[in-house]
DNA sequence: CTCCCATAAATCGTCAACGATATTTGCCTT
DNA sequence: AAGGCAAATATCGTTGACGATTTATGGGAG
């Protein structure tokens, strides 16, 4: 898939994945964001510069800008002749987070309805169906998967660049949040009935409701990620099976001590 | 654990902990942020990294970690080979960044109208008294700089830091586009007014007025920003005077006081 | 035994230097 | 004379090294 032309003549040869025009930083960078959203690196741990260079094969030059990018980011802080360390997310500042975000999200949808196209609605239509299927399949992956793409859909074709550029940077704060992605069975369930909302809104071209579904949407996963953490861990509901929670990521955080 | 014997260091008292605190690169940042923000850099230009860091008797190292910042700021782009070059802001994307004001606006009003205190509302008015009183005075300087104040009292005191975070960062990056301050004479009181009615607003406690007036605030700033382009640059309407159109544009803030 | 201070190790912030690449200049060919 | 190719210049990306500061370690005093 080549990425539709911006504006840029000197673009050529599609480099990598990161799209970032600009050198081994920005591989670097992605590789420390890697780590962390891998979680090799968790909230708060110091960020060793000539380790990690030499980890990459390149010297500490790349690897401190990459840290500067990530820190204007919002991934990593930088303190005072002790260098980088992973920020950490408390829930404070998740909730925050979703709070942007659904600020984002409901531009977006307010965007989108006026220059939404068909094959765009098909592909939408297609995420919340494989997102039906998947939570019937109680197949977390793949519902966590479709979602995303759900919500890039919407996102990148809003026409809003600087919120298209802006909303993976949220996504990824928001994944520095430990217990990120515990989600409930029955919320799944929620969620896609307000995916599909969306989409018959966009058919309709519903601007209010598109706008008005968008940003609840969001404030819903709000309260339900509130949900998942008020309530008890694991199935105490009916205890039939731990399959009706599902840990989708890795909620390890083994030994931390830091401070 | 250590008692701290002598702290008798007169660095900037209290800021260790908001992340500022990183070296000489912050200041370099700063530095070039002004170097831009004061038009000495244009949009396009590219960021000489040697003369810039003999400028700050300075090594090419902070000034490209600087610049690697301020390129996530969305200040700078870098193409690979060829350096930084100062991001070109154009109508479309000074429109998109309206929009997002707009969302982040909306929902600092919506926030705030739950936490704000009697000495916010008190300065929030003091804000809109000097606006009015600038606005009689046609003293768009002190206009300008009420209007900033009334906005960054909103957003601070909204109690969402990642919101906090981004305000400044979309104002700078509006910053950038060239005719950013052309700034009609009657625009100004209309603007006021709707100063106003968010304060009355959020006197009242009300929070859907409060949400939905902050939002079309911005929006409406968008549209004076559009009138003002698609308006003749002086005063041909009514021909009336050519005091009833300023442009504070070229005012070029005579201090740009970094925060 | 505990606490405190001096010393040692580790790591960061910064700098100057080296190869690599883009841009410019000048010469040669048609 | 115009266009293209090749040398020359300028600038970038990266590297390794050098002080400066923080953290860890060990010994001595109370």
């Amino acid at each position: 898939m080549k990425t539709p032309n911006q504006h840029t003549k000197d673009n050529e040869a599609g480099e990598e994945a990161a799209g970032k025009t600009s050198t081994g930083v920005a591989s670097v960078a992605a590789r420390i964001e890697h780590l962390i959203s891998s979680g090799e690196l968790v909230g708060g741990d110091r960020i060793n510069e000539s380790a990690l260079a030499q980890e990459f094969g390149t010297s500490r030059g790349p690897v401190r800008e990459a840290c500067r990018a990530l820190e204007h980011a919002g991934l990593v802080r930088s303190v005072m002749n002790r260098g980088f360390f992973v920020q950490e997310i408390g829930l404070k500042e998740a909730l925050d987070i979703y709070e942007l975000r659904a600020a984002l999200f409901r531009t977006a949808g307010r965007l989108l309805v006026e220059r939404i196209s068909q094959t765009e609605l098909a592909a939408l239509r297609h995420a919340v169906d494989a997102m039906d299927a998947a939570a019937e399949a109680n197949d977390m992956h793949a519902f966590y998967t479709f979602n995303e793409t759900f919500h890039t859909l919407i996102v990148e074709q809003c026409g809003n660049s600087k919120l298209v550029e802006l909303w993976p940077r949220l996504q990824t704060q928001l994944n520095l949040f430990r217990r990120r992605s515990l989600v409930v069975r029955g919320a799944l369930h929620d969620a896609n009935a307000e995916h599909r909302s969306i989409v018959e809104a966009l058919e309709r071209g519903d601007a209010t409701a598109a706008t008005l579904l968008c940003e609840r949407h969001v404030l819903s996963g709000k309260t339900r990620l509130l949900n998942t953490l008020t309530a008890p861990p694991l199935g105490t509901r009916h205890g039939r099976s731990a399959a009706s929670i599902e840990t989708l990521s890795a909620v390890q955080d083994p030994e931390k001590d830091d401070d």
